[in-house]
DNA sequence: TCATATCTCCCGGGAAACCATTAATATTAC
DNA sequence: GTAATATTAATGGTTTCCCGGGAGATATGA
């Protein structure tokens, strides 16, 4: 009988293992690499690719991604399934962009690590449902991500009219204040969402969901 | 034993007979009652509440939606599941926040309709996995808005940039262009999305699907 | 009530973005 | 091979934002 063949990448042992021993429990799959970053990858794939290969992109150094991108193209009988804990919007989708043809968050236990080997072995796509609900919950209860920093009434208020385009000018006729109050405010709110411009504000905002 | 009540709600004779048929396979479950409008279902909440109701929201001549606020609110106790086809983001926000507890579309079928009931019932909430899949997609695949303006290969480029929050110095070092050229890619670019600032710039966008 | 958080407003200088136009090259497309 | 479009870049002035500090007023809550 022909195993599934399964290959992984991640930096950290204990999960390299650990994803490892499960895939033991399988008996028609059969690991066939286990590497710790993506050049040791590029390497091991020279000796043959696998049919299905769990990836992490939060690599120390590189851009899983992009590595996600590469494997795809260079080896396209192998499905690469992205194995990792980032679970924004923006990540999920450039996956799938970059030939992902699964989804998997580390908290999967076994039962969902099969499958999502089954499914993607068998040409279909895959995703976690824990990651479904979790979009899910997002798009139907438009609240703040729990990594968004409080921000206080005034704050939100001023971060809403920013998001919309308005300067600080319009925001301060609108509601009856200095635009130095205004610029305070901004500068402040750049200071908790950690970000050192208008742009990167707005885009933080709303991928925090901190902005409608 | 204690069966479970459930009541429903359709202007199709159709589906509340096929619906109906559907329960009485389940012997823990017993139709406390079966309209074909609001009007019906307020008089018929008199005579006693059911434990689940199923609610289509697509009534003649009536806002389901707030029909749904109305029981939730004056009948606490009563589990409101949505069952119908109307699957835009928006009806479905709405309808949680009216109290739905379920949302469920009607091409559901004998054993999505028993989770669904078993999941309210213990004071869960349900959706419909078809419907979490195709919100799902509907995330990761985003694709410009056909209302978006046609940008050139640059302008998307640069426009990601500044999405990102990127400074016209820093994508001018990265592309090796003059800072001049960015400005006025950033200008055109303001010019063909119709605002007058970076933060309408960054959010028209996102909102277009130009920016991921 | 007293402490803490928030909101308001100020200063001032430097950096960046905004605006409108022109124009020389590349690239495509017909 | 010419016409249309895209890309690059410039001028030069205007406006807005960015930054970091301080300081009084006003809530809010333990």
């Amino acid at each position: 009988m022909n195993r599934i063949t399964i290959a992984l990448v991640d930096d950290h042992p204990a999960i390299l293992n650990g994803l490892q021993m499960i895939l033991q429990g399988f008996p028609d799959v059969s690991v066939s690499g286990a590497w710790q970053n993506g050049d040791q990858l590029l390497d091991g794939l020279q000796a043959g690719a696998p049919e299905v290969l769990f990836l992490d992109i939060q690599l120390p150094g590189q851009d899983g991604l992009a590595l996600c991108r590469r494997v795809s193209a260079d080896f396209p009988d192998t499905r690469v399934i992205i194995f990792t804990n980032v679970e924004d919007k923006h990540t999920i989708r450039t996956a799938f962009q970059n030939g992902a043809a699964g989804y998997l968050l580390k908290t999967a236990g076994s039962r969902e690590i099969r499958e999502a080997i089954d499914a993607v072995h068998a040409g279909d796509q895959y995703v976690h449902g824990e990651l479904k609900d979790q979009m899910f919950q997002q798009i139907i209860q438009r609240k703040p991500s729990r990594y968004a920093p409080s921000l206080t009434r005034r704050e939100k208020e001023i971060l809403g009219f920013i998001a919309q385009g308005s300067s600080n000018q319009d925001i301060a006729d609108k509601l009856s204040l200095s635009v130095r109050t205004i610029e305070n405010h901004r500068y402040n709110l750049m200071q908790k969402l950690d970000v050192k411009n208008t742009a990167a504000l707005v885009r933080k905002a709303m991928d925090l969901g901190l902005a409608s």
